[in-house]
DNA sequence: TCTGGGGTCCTAGGACCC
DNA sequence: TCTGGGGTCCTAGGACCC
């Protein structure tokens, strides 16, 4: 049978894209966007990557050079990207059948049969460019690593580049090990002390030998280089493993109060996602963490609460977090960050029912009603389980844009 | 002074069993 | 004084990703 290629569809820096397709006037200046807390630097426009600002770093680190270019700067604002990065995916589903979203901005599909791949992809970048108005990418290989690979190359050109058996060796000698999906600091170290620098170093090496050093994900990583995918692109999108929710504190607090109010917050918003899903959780994880940065780094905690029948009632998620918290703290820590989670995530329609509940009160219609509420209202109206009456810990967003299309009163008015 | 949040997968080691 | 070997399952932690 004969190899389907796959291609990843990948959004030019999308959150700033994002923030772009509302202020056209930014367009060719540089802009980037800041992580919740305004902490560090997650997405940079070309012109801030020429200035040589890196992913990641500290934004207080670079306050001068930022004044010095005149970069605008945007707080981050998931809301706002996740809205377009469904639209982005709507077009892309009416284009191809075989899609599986991969991450906020990235989605790998198979070509169809009897296709010609230049065409078809031109097609497809100039419908989800056209319909959203979103810059994107697209790179095709033999498996989802070689699609990866093409990806980067079809950024530093037209936005398109398909891998071919003729061009793959020479990419796979100009690639450095470091650059492939899923090499980072660690396994690049390891590949380079056995002599391994590039892909081609990686594809010309013993199987058994990778094997024995770097067990399947080594293994893995060469079948996928040399075009024998081992990862095929899933169609039917499963449900979600696990789901959190974490933030850190806009200053650090040694208040229970503060973090019961964080955990509930969690927890609520744990919820009213899993009820959107359709789901129910077996269990609910709850940790508090001290600054990563100071005398405190190794203070905090995990605490787990199980359930006896799977739920996504908010009552009931709410007060584990609660009661986790009463066995975590620890008076006189400064706390700086909660977060809670989930796992073993079920489908609701597959929830037993259970022998022990006596007298379980169905709040089903009420939540329901609650989320529908806060839903339209594109903020929480309707909250259970806070304590009090500010959200002072919530992070700092000084420089959030509108909720151009998720709040009526944000949407952008055109004048003529 | 100020360093994100949300995921997946793999591995090693312990508990437990026969 | 002697004290197996092999299997499964679970968990915590780490690596990696966007």
């Amino acid at each position: 049978m004969k190899k389907q290629p796959i291609a990843l569809l990948d959004c030019n820096n999308f959150f700033v894209s994002c923030e772009r397709l509302f202020r056209p006037d930014l367009l060719g200046k540089p802009v980037l966007v800041l992580s919740s807390n305004d902490g560090c630097v997650v997405a940079r426009s070309q012109e801030v990557k020429d200035i040589g600002i890196t992913m990641g770093v500290p934004y207080f680190q670079i306050k001068d050079i930022i004044k010095q270019h005149d970069v605008q700067i945007f707080s981050g604002h998931l809301a706002l990207y996740r809205d377009v990065s469904r639209r982005v995916f709507e077009v892309l589903h009416d284009c191809v059948d075989v899609v599986e979203q991969y991450s906020v901005d990235e989605a790998f599909f198979v070509i169809p049969p009897d296709t010609d791949v230049e065409v078809f992809i031109t097609t497809v970048k100039q419908r989800v460019e056209q319909a959203v108005g979103i810059p994107v990418s697209i790179g095709v290989g033999l498996s989802k690593t070689q699609a990866k690979c093409a990806g980067a190359l079809a950024k530093k050109t037209n936005g398109l580049h398909v891998l071919t058996e003729q061009s793959w060796p020479d990419v796979a000698a100009s690639l450095p090990i470091s650059s492939v999906w899923g090499v980072g600091r660690g396994l690049s170290a390891k590949f380079t002390g056995h002599g391994i620098k590039s892909v081609s170093d990686l594809l010309a090496a013993p199987t058994y030998q990778i094997g024995v050093l770097f067990g399947v994900v080594g293994k893995r990583l060469q079948a996928e280089l040399s075009g024998t995918s081992c990862d095929p692109v899933a169609q039917k999108r499963m449900l979600q493993k696990s789901l959190m929710s974490t933030r850190s504190f806009a200053t650090s607090t040694e208040s229970k109060d503060v973090l019961y109010d964080a955990a509930a917050y969690h927890a609520r918003h744990i919820a009213a996602d899993l009820r959107l899903m359709g789901a129910a959780v077996a269990a609910l994880q709850v940790s508090i963490r001290a600054s990563r940065h100071g005398d405190f780094c190794l203070r905090g905690g995990t605490r787990e609460v199980v359930f006896t029948v799977p739920t996504n009632d908010t009552f009931t998620l709410t007060n584990a977090a609660e009661s986790a918290i009463d066995a975590l703290y620890e008076a006189g820590v400064p706390y700086q960050k909660v977060g809670v989670s989930v796992v073993e995530i079920t489908a609701q329609s597959a929830v037993p029912h259970t022998l022990f509940a006596t007298e379980m009160t169905d709040n089903t219609p009420l939540l329901k009603a609650m989320d529908a509420i806060n839903l339209a209202a594109g903020s929480e109206l309707i909250t259970i389980g806070s304590r009090l009456k500010t959200k002072s810990w919530q992070a700092r967003s000084d420089r959030r844009s509108p909720a151009y299309t998720t709040r009526w009163s944000d949407i952008a008015t055109v004048s003529a």
